[in-house]
DNA sequence: ACCAGTTCAGTGATAAAGTCACACTGGCGT
DNA sequence: ACGCCAGTGTGACTTTATCACTGAACTGGT
């Protein structure tokens, strides 16, 4: 049940107190996992699939923060676990996900007793961090144009996307995403269609 | 010598050990605690003062990531040890600083032996967290000239820093800055001299 | 006191990005 | 076939960023 996950690792003695108090949820793509406001229901230990988590701001607008994976444990329920405040964020699952919900006491245990679990979070906080500091340099020094472009490169064609969702991966406007992409499609870069984009490598 | 850190809360076993293995190292105002690139020397743990910690882009552009102070412990330098990569960032003493540097084998025993030194160690990833996330969303929406107003109401007149220090506070030019501020010193908001700003309560 | 060098601040011109308002369009359900 | 509406295109304007340059204020040396 626990595949491949650093639960694995653990001493059996662990590992059988995890499988017992464990509960593991499967979310569907689409899926809200938290919403801004909310309290934390438990601390998810990501197993397999993709969640992105972004923040919506006072002027109404969002930008994706960051995406866990397989591996990762939610840093922001660490957090409101910890201080009893809200989530700051919303996560949304993107591909049909697996997780670890890990209780209260269990994680204590585990940080207490284990190095490999301790690591693991050490690590998910580490890219966590990474994460955040690099998108910050690129929304407050980096052309629109320029990040465009690298997010197009980086997928694989055709990109089924609609210019909102696009604007707020990028944390912009939805007319500018649609100015650039057109300027992009004048040059030949990108077909455009409804809620799709060709990448036309030329 | 460990003052009202968290050290002061181990065991007395540990506490004799932190005491032995741990350097206390004084920082003036205005030291360079760590250098983009830099390789990590061991993990400060601040006892008092405050450090910034800021970040330049490719373009050569600056921005103020966060500030440490007591009993924060450095989360890039975790990040820098666990990792072996360089610092993505660099951090500037601001007031005199006292740090304990904690070796890496210490640190490794009292994340296994102080479920308080666990604790102080995800605060401090917590906030840094938040603030990050807190910072993502000010560049990307918020306007410059309420953020310039937030930041100079935040703190007491007169006011000493150049135009070009506080752009990087708020992650912008050294020119918008000044006609900002010129724009405010129209309106009587504050009065402008080399270096200082005086702000009119007005 | 004077000068040279340097840092800091002000500003015009222009480009990029964000905001607001509104028109158009492709696809879906009835 | 029609109406509906999410998605897209675009003009007008504001705000922010960038580039290039000027001048003013401080520094240290003579």
């Amino acid at each position: 049940m626990l595949h491949h996950s650093i639960l694995e690792t653990l001493p059996l003695e662990l590992q059988k107190e995890a499988i017992e108090s464990i509960q593991v949820m499967r979310f569907p793509a689409g899926k809200i996992l938290f919403r801004a406001g909310e309290h934390c229901q438990g601390l998810p230990l990501m197993l397999s699939g993709a969640v992105k988590v972004q923040m919506t701001g006072v002027s109404g607008n969002s930008i994706v923060l960051y995406r866990m994976g397989a591996d990762d444990i939610c840093t922001l329920s660490i957090g409101c676990l910890m201080t009893g405040y809200g989530y700051r964020a919303e996560a949304f699952v993107e591909e049909e996900s697996e997780a670890a919900m890990v209780p209260r006491g269990l994680f204590d245990r585990l940080m207490d007793q284990s190095a490999a679990f301790r690591l693991g979070i050490m690590e998910s906080y580490g890219r966590r961090l990474d994460d955040l500091m690099l998108l910050v340099e690129e929304v407050a020094f980096r052309r629109m144009d320029e990040r465009l472009e690298e997010w197009l490169d980086a997928r694989r064609s055709p990109i089924h996307i609609t210019h909102q969702e696009l604007a707020v991966e990028l944390g912009t406007a939805r007319e500018v995403v649609s100015r650039l992409l057109k300027e992009l499609e004048r040059k030949g870069r990108v077909h455009l269609s409804r809620g799709r984009i060709d990448v036309t490598g030329s």
